[in-house]
DNA sequence: ACATTAAGTGATT
DNA sequence: AATCACTTAATGT
């Protein structure tokens, strides 16, 4: 979808009707930078510094950290619509550079804002300071089920576990993505990963194409 | 038409 | 559950 920058009031409405304060509204209006991004690019990179808090309005992101044995990469959430990438406030406020790696899956739009706002609305607007605290809440239960996830011993209930977590990111169930990449995500085997789908399709869990997993009944 | 990439399958460890 | 070897199917050029 096409936005342009006078669309924001009415996008905040829709994605980020927390955001409740008028003057807030105002700042983020002429402050923030609609910025679009196509699948698989990547925002925010290890060791880059982060200028920007994104405020996401559309598409789906994935936040990865880089494992620190060889290079590999560890899957930590998926972000969408009406989420916001708690790290970077982290990031933000202590000077730090980017632990973490965020790259498209799909057309993605955002809201940036720039960091130096980001502190003082924190006492400048109320509905401010429970949105940055309320998505670090959010993030914390994620992550603790990722943890959870983890420590399942069948890699079924860790493959259930990935498509539901995508799937509610996009608000969406149709998944784009090949079993290699969730075999990749899942630090598995690509085979295994068709296996185990196969088995999904046929308990009418999922659909699968070339590309694309349809879930059907709710994980 | 041909090459490339995604996915399905059986066997082996 | 990983790896290998191979097939089949879909897509891109």
């Amino acid at each position: 979808m096409k936005y342009s920058q006078e669309d924001i009031p009415s996008i905040l409405r829709q994605h980020f009707s927390q955001l409740a304060d008028k003057g807030l509204q105002e700042e983020l209006a002429t402050v923030g930078q609609l910025m679009s991004f196509e699948a698989g690019e990547i925002i925010m990179d290890y060791d880059s510094y982060i200028r920007l808090v994104p405020l996401i309005i559309e598409g789906s992101i994935k936040v990865t950290r880089e494992d620190d044995r060889d290079g590999r990469e560890v899957l930590l959430y998926f972000l969408g619509a009406g989420d916001t990438c708690s790290m970077s406030f982290t990031c933000c406020m202590t000077d730090k550079r980017s632990a973490i790696r965020t790259e498209t899956l799909e057309p993605t739009t955002i809201i940036a804002v720039p960091v130096r706002y980001v502190d003082s609305w924190m006492t400048k607007y109320q509905s401010w300071k429970s949105f940055v605290m309320r998505s670090y809440d959010q993030r914390m239960n994620e992550l603790i089920e990722v943890i959870d996830s983890i420590s399942f011993t069948d890699l079924d209930q860790r493959l259930l576990a990935y498509l539901e977590a995508r799937s509610s990111s996009t608000k969406s169930k149709v998944i784009r993505a090949t079993h290699r990449e969730i075999a990749m995500d899942m630090n598995a085997s690509r085979e295994a990963i068709s296996r185990l789908l196969k088995k999904l399709e046929q308990l009418g869990t999922v659909e699968l194409g070339r590309n694309e997993i349809r879930v059907l009944s709710p994980v």
